[in-house]
DNA sequence: TTCGTCAGTGACGTATCGTCACATATTAAA
DNA sequence: TTTAATATGTGACGATACGTCACTGACGAA
């Protein structure tokens, strides 16, 4: 006798969605530390026992969110990897994909950013957790597709004892270094006085790029004014938003005249 | 009439130095994720009132902690920066010195990963938060010095548009991404199989050295052994305790022959 | 109609937090 | 030496949040 299936898996997906879309509310509301879920119980059409069907704690519901956030973030990623253009613009325009979702979701990355701790996986569902490792592959892919166009159209050589997968590397934390320390979202950093968040990624990319020698190097063409037209034709709608929070990407500062 | 003063400030500092220095070694026993006020009074000879005298809660004692930790590291920068040698290859130390830090106290590199956390910071005193962004001044300085005299020596000049404190800072955001992604401390960046924290290090400073036409350039010399033998000067204690805890710094992998 | 299974509930036991009223120790003045 | 004033230390306690579990009700099979 097969136990009577009563509730479809696209049904469970959606109450996941609802519990995580009230989650993220609450946090833009009074801060991650002040999540509690209790707090999530009782904005939810649910009782305690069902939320908890689904997350084995709030750390795991942290970890969903995160997972969530991750797939926004590679839906941007994916559309600087087909966007026209030479490999090395269109990496560039991937870290800044990477930028526009922090500053557009900035309680998404927050997230992300605590779902990396040891306390949250620590305390998370096996399930979850395998969940983010596929999203972090996914992350990669988009990133892997551009080395590998620029390896094929011989605008890229691999470096001394460097294979794709250090490329790949190297590009993510660069832009997960500049990002995370600079996003005004985490307070970091001091001193970062004067630093600008899109002056300094941008730069930070460009220097990475000629230290592999990736072509056209920063001296032979103008990266800055070729970005901010992708940017514009690419996320018309992430810009438009992130103005309307009143936040600009500011390239004046910056660009080679 | 002046109000007495039963308690001079070296003992204070001293006991506050005891209570972090508990609460460290619960972190390595139980995880960060475990530990709570009640366990640390338990391990220190002084009531709940006292120790909440110190720490107004749970994540100011971690934000402590972390500022405790960053200056043990800024010891280690401030090593590399006196070494000899030329300026690029004592940035390439300073690197390894945070990633040898990483390595050696895995507990107080997660704290500070931690302690940057909305949620530490959020609850914590003005004074522990202030002191950390002292902390990281300090820090910067090191960087800052070495960045100097690489311009006085002329083996580096500005590039376009860029200051020293935008030098410094992607110094610094780029060590901290590769180490923070890549250190086995912090549960992150799966499909890091066949990453290798100190190559990819390596790795990523070179090219950015590069980048930067930081002189002398990767081709021109053996930047690896020179590396190797440095670390082994001015580092030989902790790389020894390194290896008594079952790492250890691997150069083989990607030594230029 | 009856029984078995499973989704859903929310009161409850436990853990941890941070406070506060009180106790003790130290110094200054009487 | 005694007393008053203040600094310092204590741990019991109320509040908050967590996660569980015994129970309810709904649905399908027999």
């Amino acid at each position: 006798m097969t136990p009577p299936k009563l509730l479809d898996e696209a049904a469970l997906k959606e109450r996941e969605l609802l519990i995580i879309n009230s989650a993220v509310l609450l946090i833009q509301k009074n801060g991650i530390e002040n999540l509690t879920m209790d707090k999530v119980v009782a904005q939810v059409p649910f009782s305690k026992g069902t939320v908890y069907k689904h997350f084995i704690g709030k750390e795991d519901l942290l970890l969903a969110i995160s997972n969530y956030s991750m797939e926004v973030l590679s839906d941007l990623f994916f559309r600087a990897y087909q966007f026209r253009g030479c490999a090395r613009s269109r990496m560039l325009l991937l870290n800044f994909s990477y930028l526009i979702y922090a500053m557009l979701y900035p309680a998404l990355f927050q997230c992300v950013l605590c779902a990396k701790s040891p306390n949250v996986v620590g305390k998370s569902s096996e399930k979850h957790i395998s969940e983010g490792e596929m999203l972090e592959v996914k992350l990669m892919t988009s990133i892997h597709g551009i080395v590998e166009e620029g390896l094929n159209d011989n605008s890229l050589s691999l470096p001394l004892n460097m294979d794709i997968q250090q490329i790949c590397f190297s590009n993510w934390s660069t832009a997960y270094g500049a990002i995370s320390l600079l996003s005004g979202e985490v307070d970091q950093c001091s001193g970062r006085t004067s630093l600008i968040v899109e002056r300094e990624l941008f730069n930070l990319s460009n220097l990475l790029y000629d230290g592999m020698g990736w072509n056209p190097l920063t001296k032979d063409s103008n990266p800055c004014l070729e970005l901010k037209s992708a940017l514009d034709e690419l996320f018309p709608e992430e810009l438009a938003k992130i103005k309307a929070k009143g936040r600009e990407l500011n390239f004046d500062s910056f660009s080679f005249s």
